[in-house]
DNA sequence: TTCCTTGTTGTAAGTTCTTACAATAAGAAA
DNA sequence: TTTCTTATTGTAAGAACTTACAACAAGGAA
């Protein structure tokens, strides 16, 4: 007698999981090869599905990318944002500027392949109005809380500077040496990072509590 | 009696010109669209001219990209080594020092257009090995000149400052306000870009003579 | 079990882009 | 003027990719 158990061809998900998986293959192909990597096809197979169902899911490229923005953006400037509006967070505003700056180089998120990614967003971002208007709003929404962040500390310290010019600048400084290890990698280490960002804080603000 | 003077249908240019142009309008196109506008045919017609020609010139886009890199390359980072190694230019270390930083955020250098070319560019870079390698090998040149005129200044001072770094930083600090202004093209003007490099500067060297 | 909903597949049409090549003509030389 | 070189054109083959759609089947409901 012969197994006759029938053995599924595909599994059916819910579209919520199905939907965010496929987001995620798409930020995969993304991190391993740049916007050149970002076809339907390669997506598709990334995630272990038909073509037809991704185009299902998601109307065009545009869509697509679209979401990955969302997707990227949500695990990273939103979630620093909902670390830093978190007023009730224990510990002096010099604390928990600490604990942002320790998030923001997170070596975890500095990774070369992140940048990648981010890399192919921008390049999308300068190039497509919707997708700019929404980075605008979001990166500065960011910028304006870790600002008043540092204006918070320098209050403290009684130091006469400027939260907006200092956080865009730590910010830019950060994006810059997050650019210069994604284009050789060698170039920078995690400690460079940690050394270049609080020094920089620290020359405005005194010393920080390092804890690395 | 019928004008017979015959009229030229197109110009024959000399290779190393029109080599030259259609590189020229490759860049161009790049600065409108990013990479979704680096397409062959968009190229030749920026350029004047039909798509077999384009491809008499260049076997393929990625050559064609490295050729753009090398020119986008040749009139920046290695303008500004020339300056630099440019060993007899007058003046004192600080005040050369201050020259190169004008150049670096010259605002002619720094429009948004020219951004999207970098990001393309690096972008590609980021994938490409051949280019990755070309970059690094021009980058690091370019930052060790920078770093060797910042150690010039600093002794003259008696500064106690690694050159490397500040170099380093100051690089990434610049690339990442031009990045911001590319996403967000009201978010910088070019006197911020001055005021937060020379304080960047300063708080490690000194006061350094600011001419705007 | 049988039915039904809809997630999923496979394919094919249609579009855009790249590459190759034979034919043409501009401009210099003789 | 005539000849010759080669820069330039126009087109077409074909490769790659996006989008649309009809058919299929997984898994829950009845």
């Amino acid at each position: 007698m012969q197994s006759r158990k029938k053995v599924p061809r595909f599994k059916r998900e819910a579209p919520e999981k199905r939907r965010a998986d496929l987001v995620q293959a798409a930020i995969r192909c993304l991190a391993e090869g740049g916007m050149a990597a970002f076809k339907m096809e390669r997506i598709a197979a990334e995630a272990g599905v038909s073509l037809g169902l991704l185009s299902h899911y998601f109307k065009g490229k545009t869509e697509l990318l679209a979401e990955v923005y969302r997707a990227a953006l949500y695990d990273d400037v939103n979630r620093k944002i909902a670390e830093l509006d978190d007023k009730e967070a224990a510990g002096s505003p010099a604390e928990r500027l600490c604990r942002i700056v320790d998030a923001i180089i997170d070596p975890d998120y500095l990774r070369p392949a992140n940048l990648t990614v981010w890399l192919a967003l921008w390049g999308e971002i300068v190039v497509n109005p919707e997708l700019r208007l929404a980075h605008r709003t979001a990166y500065r929404s960011y910028l304006k809380s870790l600002a008043a962040l540092i204006d918070e500390v320098a209050l403290v310290r009684r130091r006469n500077v400027t939260g907006t010019e200092i956080a865009r600048s730590l910010q830019a400084l950060i994006d810059g040496l997050f650019l210069e290890r994604a284009l050789d990698r060698q170039a920078i280490s995690h400690a460079d990072f940690h050394r270049a960002s609080y020094e920089f804080l620290e020359l405005h603000l005194g010393k920080l509590a390092t804890s690395a």
